[in-house]
Parts: structure tokens; C-alpha cells; sequence
RNA sequence: AAGAGCAGCCGGGUAAUCGCGUAUAAGAAAACUUAUAUGAGGAAAGUCCGGACACCCAAGGGCAGAACGACGGAUAACGUCCGCCGGGGGCAACCUCAGGACCAGUGCCACAGAAAAGUAAACAACCUGUUUUUCAGGUUCAGGUGCAACGGUAGUGUAAAAGACUACAGGGGGUAUUGUGAAAUACCCGCCGGGUAAACUCCGUUCGGGUGCAAGAUUGAAAUAAAGGCUAAGGUGACCCGCCAUCUUUAAAAAAAUCGCUUGAGCAAUAAGGUAACUUAUUGUCGAGACAGAUGAUUACCUAGAAACAGAAUCCGGCUUACGAACUGCUCUUUUUA
RNA sequence: CGGGACGUAGCGCAGCCUGGUAGCGCACUACCUUGGGGUGGUAGGGGUCGCAAGUUCAAAUCUUGUCGUUCCGA
């Protein structure tokens, strides 16, 4: 789990992320890039959102989200997504193909993306 | 031994590495770091009932409305629970029932049938008179219909019949006894013209009304502005653009923070009362509290193959629904052996 | 968190209040009309009435539970 100061909080701060449009995305995930930061001192900071249209069940919803969680946290501590850096915001919002799949995939079509395209 | 019925119990464990929420302590005194402790359920679910708590409205009462409905109890309360009565099911253990009233009124009972409730026979049949037929009168036992037929079976009786009369059983009413009561038992009375209220309705009981923790309280900022976006609807206009108004958006910055927020009809043990639900007393104990929302990832071993349903959001008491594996206790039936 | 509405033929809807026969339009099939097609006409097929239980002689309809879809308020 991050910690609290990686997270985005605010609707109005997803809904401003949405308006960038600069979407990146595999079969797993849709990845929304925010502006490109002023204040390099600050941190970059991450939303999951996983809507009821995945599942209607909450542990499942819940075990998408926490997967998704250690990926960045895990890619994080590895320094392997140096060039997201320049995001203010990420939000990551998760496919329903991502319900039958496991941790490994989630975590590797992650880096791919946030390593390679963005 | 086999097959049933009822009740109970559990909801993976240990270790290692990385990591998260909360509380406390220390350092720092802004962010943060370290240590320790602790961190989802039996249904947390559905939101179907009942409360607590909070605010708004309200003089009191009625009407209306809603829910419930054998009886006695439990409870803060309940549509829940316990016991018991009656009906139904089962050989039995046991299970199950929205279980008041169609003698207040109004409806409905398709098709079939003579007739579906009205002092009722438009089919048919029986008897009597007339007697070729027809017709008139009496009757509804038997026939057939239907979920249901104007009380059942057997006899007496009669022109043919009929509770008209008798016996037996059924329903209803009255009296007596037993029980707190629903009711049961006994005796007596010919009293016996259907069903349906999860049809309207009537009777009884309960509920001040509404809103729900995003309830509500406190502190701070702003003082109704600024910058955009949009045009389906409003104004201006013949129409379009435009303008006004409306609507809507605004990243780190003021765009909130704190309280409510978890010590409670709490949990555990023992004792007492009660058939039980439950109650009382004593002792011990504190077991999540987030606010885009904390339990995860990887590995090894054990169990049986690390398996199901499933994630607290103000808090309790229930109900309902979903679901995995192993096992324990009591009871019943059948068979076999002693 | 709270409150509504709707599940009926392949699709869109009636019927439910007041219980006994499930119907309409489009689509589908066959035939007629045409040189052929469309249009038009005639006939026909197709429905566990979301699911389960109860009430009733009888349930799409009444009652309860449940599953799904969708809307509204905060």
C-alpha cells in the first residue's frame, strides 16, 4: 500500500487528470497521464479507480485495487518509471480483463507501460 | 450397521523478507523517522423489520394511513424469540401454518351443471289426476356436472319424498369440571341454507409527524467574486450569430479542519431464579475507527489439496439470503447379534 | 446511505388494479400479386410471463422472499 502522500485525493483532481487526455493503455489497464509538473519537489501521485461495471462484488473490486497498489509501490522502490517523474497526477483505471488475471501480469503490463510509453 | 431428525463447533496455522491504517512513547518540532501494541464477518451482505442517538415541525384529540392478528410469557422494542393450544404432514424423532370475523354490509365463484345462495328444479327422473299424446299438481331420493351441491351413513315412513322421525358419527350452541389462557373432557339441546377476507370491509392491538451521522455541533476562510466551458430548455430576436440569465468546471494554493466516532441494552467466567426465551448478582476485561477509504505481495513447511460465501463506514437487537470442510452430542425407525 | 420503477415471442410494448381465453406492431415462414424485387394481401409458427415458495379449485395477475436492469435525492 502507498503511503499517504502518493495518493490523489480530491474528485475534482481525477476529473482534471481526465482533461489532459493523454491516455495510454494494454488489455489490462487505462493509464491517464496528468500536466507536467512546475515544482519537481513534490511528488508524483496515483488514483485506482475500479468501477462497479468490473464487478459487483467488493472483495473483488478491492483485490484489483490492492494489486495495483503494490505494483506501483513495488516499481516505485525499484526506480524503474524514472520518466513519469514529470506527471503531477497518474490514475490508472482498471479493465475487466484484469478479474480472471493474476499478480504478475498486472504488475509487468504496468511497467511495461508506465517504462516504455509514457 | 443403515437411514433419518434436532442441536453444537470451526471459518486455516507457523516462520522469513518487503509494505499499509490507527494509538502510545521517543527523536524532530513543518513534513517526517524509529520502537511497541493493535487492526473485518458469521453472515461485515440484502436493507426487510425494530430501537438508540441527532435535528426540524407540532397546544391537545379525532379522522385518515400503515403494520400486525390463537393463547401465555420474554424484551428497550419488534413483523423477533421461548413455551403452549388447535389445524396439516411424517411409522417415529420431529417439522410446519399471515392461525380474528363471511349470523354488519358489498362483491366474486370461469367452463360445466337444473341450481354457485334466491324459500331455488328452464336437464332429467319419481308419483298422482286426465290418460293416445299433451297438460296440471306434488317431490328432488337416485342420475349427471363441478374444487365445492343446500348436511353424512343405515333404517322408519310415504302415492312418491323430505331431520318429518330414530340410531351412529360430524358441525354449532348451552351447562358443568380442569387449566392463568388458547382449549380439552362429560352431559344436554334437532339448533344444522356453501366457499372466498394474501376480495373490499369490520373488529382488536400498536405507531405524534418528517428527515436520517452527507443527522448534527464547533472553529476558520470567502462574501457571492474571478477565470473558463456549454447551448437542449428561458429572455432579447422573424431566424442565425451574439449578449443576458441559467447550468457546469476549476491539480499542488483558502477550496477546509476538528468533534460526533466507538465503554456498549458490550464481552467472558462463576453463582442464583425460571421448563425455556431471559433476568439478577459478583469478578475480570477493553477487542478496528478509515474519509478516494487501511489486512497486501513473495517464499518455505504443516494440515487434507493453505477450500467456499464474502470487506466494517453512526451503533445495537432480529429476520432473510449466500457458502466450505472435518467432527461432536442427543433422539427416532428398521435390521442383526448378545 | 435513502427512495422509486421495470423484467411477458428475436425487438418494442399491452394485459395485472377487478385471478379462469396470453394479445398488438415490426421481424420470421409459406402462398398469392410481379418478367424479377420492393410494396400490398392471405394463412401460419414462435412465449419456463426473471426465479422460488405460499394463498386459491385455479396465479402473468394476489402475498412474501430472491436475482437482474435502470432512474432519482444527498
Amino acid at each position: 500500500m502507498l503511503k499517504k502522500k502518493y495518493r490523489l485525493k480530491k474528485y475534482s483532481a481525477v476529473m482534471a487528470t481526465y482533461r489532459v487526455n493523454n491516455v495510454i493503455s494494454d488489455k489490462n489497464v487505462f493509464i491517464y497521464l496528468g500536466k507536467e509538473k512546475i515544482d519537481y519537489s513534490l511528488p508524483v501521485k496515483f488514483a485506482f479507480i475500479v468501477s462497479k461495471k468490473i464487478s459487483k462484488s467488493a472483495v473483488k473490486r478491492n483485490k484489483i485495487k490492492r494489486r495495483m497498489r503494490e505494483s506501483i509501490r513495488l516499481l516505485l522502490k525499484n526506480s524503474s518509471i524514472k520518466n513519469i517523474n514529470k506527471y503531477i497526477s497518474v490514475v490508472i483505471v482498471a479493465k475487466k480483463h484484469l478479474l480472471d488475471s493474476d499478480f504478475d501480469s498486472v504488475y509487468s503490463s504496468l511497467s511495461t507501460l508506465l517504462s516504455e510509453k509514457a
